[in-house]
DNA sequence: GCTTGAAGTTCCAGTAACTGGAGCCATTTA
DNA sequence: TAAATGGCTCCAGTTACTGGAACTTCAAGC
């Protein structure tokens, strides 16, 4: 399929798309007409990438976690490791929304009337985690 | 207190909690020796702005959610929607948090042996949501 | 009191991860 | 066949930092 596709699919800018290419995140096929033709497999990719950098993992943090599944080559007790590394950054981070969303969500129901109160929720959400 | 200080507290370099007041996230006083001088405030705000980022929000984004709490002018329901909106958005980010854990939880729980198996488990995740 | 090293200051340049735009070619649609 | 749409490359600009130079300030030891 096309970029415009992939894109649509993947719910990433063409521009974005073309840049993983670039810093060789993916490697898609070239049609006859120099087009880029992407595969299912190329837009799964994608769709993680898009998935995982709108989580806060940076690029480098999206190779490994790309390499986990992909690298056929590294000993099974380093992707164990790693994997498990990377689990418990996601269950901090899970942590921070929640914590940011109970925050928010008193916010939203202390809000109902016309002024808004002086809720200093602030201070339990930067202290706490 | 001096901006090392702030940092360790805050989990941010020196560079980037100097950079933020640049852009005019934060103002700290100055002290008569011309250091920056945080107060626990100040703190809880680069606290909040470290966890914030970490979760994929823009500075944009951090401005917004940190002018929730602040701004006294914004009309009541304004917020409201606003927090509603931003909740919504973290759901999002837990649930691709969920599965993102799974999938590492269950390649970790599959990767046991000497050999790493071929686990297409990408397919699931890139697919899924 | 002096020194020396850590930690602060500004300023400027560089990096990471996009993003927009110009200018050109290919395909679809009217 | 003409025009709109979507693709291509290349280059410049933006966001959000990050590193380094050159200088000042402070705290600790001699």
């Amino acid at each position: 399929m096309n970029i415009g596709q992939a894109a649509s699919l993947s719910q990433l800018p063409p521009k974005t798309i073309r840049y993983y290419e670039e810093i060789e995140l993916i490697n898609p096929a070239r049609a006859e007409n120099g087009y880029r033709d992407y595969s299912d497999g190329d837009v799964h990719r994608l769709r993680f990438l898009q998935r995982a950098r709108g989580l806060g993992f940076s690029i480098t943090e999206c190779r490994l976690l790309l390499s986990l599944y992909e690298d056929k080559n590294r000993a099974s007790h380093d992707v164990k490791a790693m994997a498990l590394d990377k689990i418990s950054e996601i269950d901090r981070k899970i942590n921070e929304l929640n914590s940011l969303k109970e925050t928010l969500t008193t916010l939203a129901e202390h809000c109902n009337g016309d002024n808004k109160p002086d809720c200093p929720i602030i201070e339990d959400l930067a202290r706490g985690s």
